[in-house]
DNA sequence: TGACAAATGGGGTTTCCCCCCTATGGACAA
DNA sequence: TTGTCCATAGGGGGGAAACCCCATTTGTCA
């Protein structure tokens, strides 16, 4: 027979903490093993218990939820952390799975959605409920809409030959380097460059990477490697 | 009596095209009004219909559907554009949205995902199915793993004096700006400059700015204002 | 055909970046 | 007191970048 896998329940609301447990109790898998209503309170019982799962609300009387996941998972490496929040803030979502948090629930979910993300985080997975997701996706949508503003400006002036080698150039190669790959002239190179800088108005190395940063041209992301 | 929502279903493949518009046509809101298996042909038409919604493959023959959610939206800019691919890589993803798309879609999703995205696009929201967050997910606690390793770098063996001036020449400044700041000498700049290189291995400005955009030094979601 | 944009190539000049080197005064520690 | 580190400042050289000018070819479009 398969272990039934742990869960403790951390949220100031001893009511709501019921009812988290009463859907809990009807699946056999899982034993709410513990409550706590604050953090420092969390924290012991997840020393002593090393439950598999946390289901953990944001606002704690002591602390906030999101800085308690990374002393959680410092103090019991198996286990997992479900955020359970009333704010559905993109904020709170991204702090959240950056501190290590494997699932993101709101508050007024349905039932099935609980038991659907505690058996995602349970089995290795991320979990975000509907509400969360439109957040995030939102957020990923809405960071080049600022920047498409200028992509219509003056980025669009140049020629696809000038854009093709503002992307070589921000990527961190030389003149020269762009003309051994283009097979074409360094000097033609130059002028290029020249010719972006002034459609631009931009004055330095710098400030074409920036701006080629900003427009979302270059994915920084792959830098942070 | 509210009018029925037009669909443009882009894809090279013709028999996936005829599952989708068996499967859109049961609900009796949307109307199929065309199908496109190139991106060439897809702006055509889309410049001809302007439909509500282009259910967009990523994998098309001629071109990018990502680079061609730029076009359709600029041909017809009340068209929404969801995804329908089959990765569910994160880059795809990301970056559909970043190019201005609603929703994303894998193509081994259920039906029942389908008719429910494209409902949540054609009111207005965004639509990311369950395989498609799961990424987003992983990705969104995946960025700090590298942010957070700031410390103990070959940063730290630059002096105080020296991190100011990284810092100033990341911004986009140059050496006589800096020194005009600094009330001290250019050749003073240049001299920490010269340290700096030297001590984190670099050797262009542009390797400096990477440097320091990977180390979260300077704040590139600030360049996208 | 004639006008125009784009890509190609070049000459020349100036500024800035990158890399050596030395040197002085101050702070702080062994 | 004697190092050592740091901030300051400079000399000089090599090279790339930035900013001028120019011409030629190849398209496209009116």
């Amino acid at each position: 027979m398969t272990k039934q896998k742990t869960i403790l329940i951390v949220d100031d609301h001893p009511l709501f903490r019921e009812g988290l447990k009463a859907i809990i109790g009807r699946n056999p898998g899982y034993d709410v093993i513990g409550e706590a209503g604050s953090g420092r309170e969390a924290l012991g019982m997840v020393k002593k218990e090393k439950p598999d799962l946390v289901l953990l609300d944001i606002s704690l009387p002591d602390q906030s939820g999101i800085e308690l996941i990374g002393d959680i998972q410092h103090a019991s490496h198996k286990t997992q952390v479900m955020i359970i929040s009333m704010h559905s803030k993109i904020d709170y979502i991204v702090k959240a799975f950056q501190a290590g948090a494997r699932g993101y629930i709101v508050k007024e979910s349905a039932t099935e959605k609980l038991q659907q993300g505690i058996s995602t985080v349970l089995t290795g997975g991320y979990f975000m409920d509907t509400s969360a997701s439109q957040q995030v996706v939102k957020k990923l949508a809405g960071l080049s809409e600022k920047g498409s503003q200028f992509t219509d400006t003056a980025y669009n002036s140049l020629t696809p030959r000038e854009q093709e080698i503002m992307v070589l150039v921000t990527e961190g190669l030389s003149t020269n380097e762009i003309a051994d790959r283009l097979f074409i002239s360094p000097k033609t190179v130059e002028n290029h460059r020249a010719s972006i800088m002034h459609k631009l108005d931009l004055h330095s190395t710098i400030e074409l990477v920036r701006y080629a940063a900003k427009l979302g041209i270059i994915d920084i992301d792959l830098w942070k490697t």
